[in-house]
DNA sequence: GGTATACTCTACTATTATAATAGAGATTAT
DNA sequence: ATAATCTCTATTATAATAGTAGAGTATACC
């Protein structure tokens, strides 16, 4: 698996999404402000997410992105597979793989399957309702520090 | 983390080498042969194999390649991290990473991070031994099948 | 109804990594 | 001497990634 700046990019859009949740819609360009991401490459990512069904979107004035679900009903893992792909660290872990002829006797495949599995048993077991606390408690102790 | 063809090569030619560990040493035409590997492929990968220390090679007549250690003395989680680099799922994981500004406040960071150790975890645990009792078995059990 | 502000969609492009391929050179057993 | 083998450097084709560009569509508001 390799996480991409696509991804890193949505998973910090959805997370900035998930801390105006009460406000209205969020603009693409306060979103790449935010995030430092570029705005045209967002555009992108947001179009992406919303077929996802993990955004919605309002056009025109007063437009902008809103979550389309609770940040406590999207999975972390959720998000990352949608936008980057499988997490396996190889394609042979996939299913329907023919690209090996010996693949039943494979002691790499079980291996890799095993590293994916612990991957997922991560990354599906953290909700954005965790990330945004995690982060307000980051911030917070940052602030104290000073 | 994303394991290469180059790192999957390498993991297959140190096994192939581990199953000739008693008799002299193998010619890099017949691990090729072996595991289905470009031979002047192979050829680059070995010699990468050698400076990182675990083959050894013999040049001329009656030549080839031998580990360097014994397979009981060779984890998995080395080799594929001296071929492929290492295995964090994304850059900022590693030490010395300076591409993100707010790093030390980034949520995703101490996911990922998670993500690696538990990879760390499974691949530094399993040595070439292991792997090749395990390659016995499942070889064994598929001809009992048959 | 015009206009500013926002999202939508498709096409294009630069850079880099990967997965080889090619060929000449060096070493050794016989 | 020579055949077999490893050694080294350069080159190349393909694909993925990370953007960039620009024209189009919808909506709030005056």
């Amino acid at each position: 698996m390799r996480i991409t700046y696509r991804g890193d990019y949505a998973l910090k859009t959805i997370l900035g999404l998930a801390s105006h949740s009460q406000s209205g819609p969020v603009t693409i360009n306060e979103l790449a402000k935010q995030a430092d991401i570029p705005i045209k490459f967002l555009e992108q990512i947001l179009l992406d997410l919303k077929r996802g069904g993990f955004v919605e979107s309002r056009r025109g004035k007063v437009g902008g992105y809103l979550l389309a679900r609770k940040p406590s009903e999207i999975k972390l893992g959720e998000v990352i597979k949608f936008v980057d792909g499988p997490i396996e660290p190889i394609a042979c872990v996939g299913r329907g793989y023919k690209g090996c002829s010996d693949i039943n006797r494979c002691v790499f495949r079980d291996i890799w399957r095993k590293v994916s599995e612990s991957t997922n048993r991560i990354i599906d077991n953290i909700t954005f309702e965790d990330i945004l606390k995690k982060n307000k408690n980051l911030n917070s102790a940052l602030v104290y520090q000073i």
